[in-house]
RNA sequence: GGGGUGGUAGUUCAGCCGGUUAGAACGCCGGCCUGUCACGCCGGAGGUCGCGGGUUCGAGCCCCGUCCACCCCGCCA
């Protein structure tokens, strides 16, 4: 009768086991004590079961539950028993039947946990990580993290189905101050020394191409040490995946099988191939953004020409300074309030425009504060290019390509968002090609690499890289969605000589360039095959999936913004004893 | 580095124009209860109003500073 043995889950019990007598180990979801009759609500991973404690079955064990409290941790060993008529739950998955409880051992006693075990908790965050052990046990935590390794499971049973082969990187390995800052490890060993932990295991998967893996891949952590956000952990998981003998068509659509495979698997769904595909060009036109959110429509629209020949001073000297004007038209949103305007201009600034223009279409015509600045005509050509119609408000902006895309890839979103026009069912997902090999660093006055530096230009543009470096595009890609960035990659450069030459491109001297990435160029030397591959975000691919409104739910234990451990309080000093050991001097103002 | 939101009981929150002893719900503790599942009923305990300073006859409320959490800009090859 008494068993020692989890004999099942608290999920799993069904009318089918009615009659079998089980043994449930867990811990007390909820107890309502009725005097005569204990109901015990036992939770696991699997689900809840109620156990009800009669006299009549025990009276030990209906004496032993009285003293049970939340969080208890208990085994039950009883008879699987239908419920009596009405009371059936059909709100629980084992709500037609309950375990009569004639054996009851209390395996742990709790302290009284600091907010309630329960998914619709509003608890404050900072609570949530401190006891993230109490706050993982909630159901709807639990099932994320399950959700996460299934797309990880699926991830690895794809790819070695398809020959890839999971090789281990370094996470002790060189400091490379391009880029994201490193976070550091002093070498002991070494003194004055240290190691960085790896943004990305970018060179080594290369170098595992010119070791002859052909396919490799990892699930692995990388580091950046800067600031966060909802999207942004210092530590994250990557997917990381390289290839030997492709070109960028092999990667998308190998890639897309594999994406397609997870949706498939975690939502159910059959996601269309191959995803449609949008330049870097087209996306920053169309949508002001290289990651736009094509679930709805708002396209932005260039009327910089109609602009230029207008008197409005903001517009044509934005122009002069080699600006663009461009605009789009929300429908429906002509009744806001000056005030509502308003604060959609304070919206715009923080991108660093300068104001937001506007004109609203009504049946009588057209009302804006800068309407009396146009010649005859030319608004309504304006609002014929947006297709506003009676009721919506044109909104444009005018400035450097850059701060106008960010502006209205910005209010975009928030009119999408604030009109509803997003369908949360819609699963978009979008390649983005042709991005620009660099990009022009107004501080430092230099290229940089807008991917990374061993990204390969496009052999058509190749002849560009001398005359016009920002024409030049890169074999780059990057995979969107629902206007989330989820992953990017590239065809590498494969020879030493175009390697050389883009680090000059860069400004990056020989001897930088030997000290820092010796070692690859070096293997490039040695026959370095065609090459490239992809990287994913699994954290932001899982919040996707899951509609986590941050990564760090679907981290088991996530850091807070300030990049801290709530739970273990890391960081942390060290005793002088051990910085001693490592040689290293603090300068802190304590 | 910068902008914004929040911080009051264990938790989620309310707290009026600055005015008596800071409230509610849930949770917790005790009692009663044999069909509950948001159990019910009766009773009870529980507060450094984030912290420090200031203004005031008087501060949870106003001012200054600071800490923490979150959102965003910068940053993130």
């Amino acid at each position: 009768m008494k068993s020692n043995k989890k004999t099942h889950s608290c999920g799993e019990l069904a009318k089918k086991d009615v009659g079998t007598t089980v043994t449930l180990m867990g811990w007390v979801h909820t107890r309502r004590d009725h005097g005569g009759l204990i109901f015990i609500d036992l939770r696991d991973r699997g689900g809840i079961t109620q156990v009800v404690f009669n006299p009549e079955t025990s009276k030990e064990a209906h004496e032993l539950a009285g003293s049970i409290r939340s969080e208890y941790v208990l085994a039950v060993t009883g008879k699987v028993s239908p419920r009596p008529g009405n009371t059936v739950n059909p709100k629980l998955p084992t709500g037609e039947i309950e375990v009569l409880a004639d054996h009851l051992q209390i395996m742990n006693q709790a302290k009284t946990p600091p907010f309630m075990i329960e998914d619709e908790t509003d608890v404050a965050e900072n609570l949530r990580l401190k006891y993230r052990y109490l706050d993982l046990r909630r159901p709807s935590l639990q099932k994320v993290l399950l959700t996460r390794h299934k797309i990880a499971q699926t991830v690895r049973r794809f790819l070695d189905n398809h020959g890839f082969v999971d090789v281990e990187t370094p996470f002790l390995t060189k400091s490379t101050p391009e880029g994201a800052r490193d976070y550091l490890v002093p070498s002991r060993v070494n003194p004055g020394m240290f190691f960085a932990l790896p943004q990305s295991p970018q060179l080594f998967k290369q170098i595992l191409m010119v070791a002859g893996f052909e396919r490799y891949y990892q699930i692995v952590k990388c580091f950046r040490d800067e600031d966060l956000r909802a999207d942004r952990q210092p530590e994250f998981t990557q997917i990381d995946i390289e290839l030997s003998f492709v070109e960028e068509d092999d990667v998308m659509s190998l890639m897309e099988q594999m994406l397609a495979a997870v949706v498939k698997e975690v939502k159910g769904v059959d996601i269309p191939l191959p995803f449609p595909r949008l330049t870097y060009q087209d996306a920053m036109d169309r949508y002001g953004s290289d990651k736009p959110d094509t679930r709805f429509g708002l396209e932005l629209k260039d009327v910089s020409d109609i602009a230029k020949s207008s008197d409005f001073k903001v517009f044509v000297q934005a122009l002069e300074l080699g600006g663009q004007v461009k605009g789009f038209a929300a429908p429906g949103m002509a009744g806001l309030s000056r005030k509502d305007v308003d604060d959609l201009t304070n919206e715009a600034k923080i991108f660093g425009a300068k104001g937001l223009a506007w004109i609203k279409v009504t049946d009588a015509g057209f009302e804006s504060p800068i309407a009396k600045f146009f010649k005859e005509g030319q608004i309504k050509s304006i609002a014929d290019r947006l297709d506003a119609k009676p009721g919506d408000l044109m909104m444009f902006i005018a400035d450097s390509p850059k701060i106008t895309a960010d502006t209205l890839g910005y209010l975009r979103l928030l009119m999408g968002r604030r009109l509803k026009l997003i369908d949360e069912n819609k699963m978009n997902f979008l390649w983005v090609t042709d991005f620009p090999l660099v990009e022009w660093n107004v501080d430092e006055k230099r290229y940089d690499a807008m991917h990374h530096p061993f990204t390969a230009p496009k052999n058509e543009d190749l002849g560009l890289l001398k005359t016009d470096p920002l024409k030049v595009r890169a074999r780059a890609y990057d995979i969107v969605l629902n206007g989330s960035e989820i992953g990017g990659g590239s065809i590498r450069i494969h020879r030493s000589e175009v390697q050389t030459q883009m680090f000059g491109l860069l400004n990056i001297s020989e001897e930088d360039a030997r000290k820092k990435f010796g070692f690859l160029l070096e293997a490039l030397e040695f026959g370095a095959p065609p090459h490239g591959g992809i990287a994913f975000g699994l954290d932001r691919i899982t919040a996707l999936l899951t509609g986590a409104a941050s990564i760090r739910d679907v981290i088991a234990f996530p850091k807070t913004q300030k990049a801290i451990c709530l739970m273990t309080e890391a960081p942390s000093r060290v005793s002088p004893a051990q910085l001693h050991e490592l040689s290293i001097k603090l300068d802190v103002v304590e």
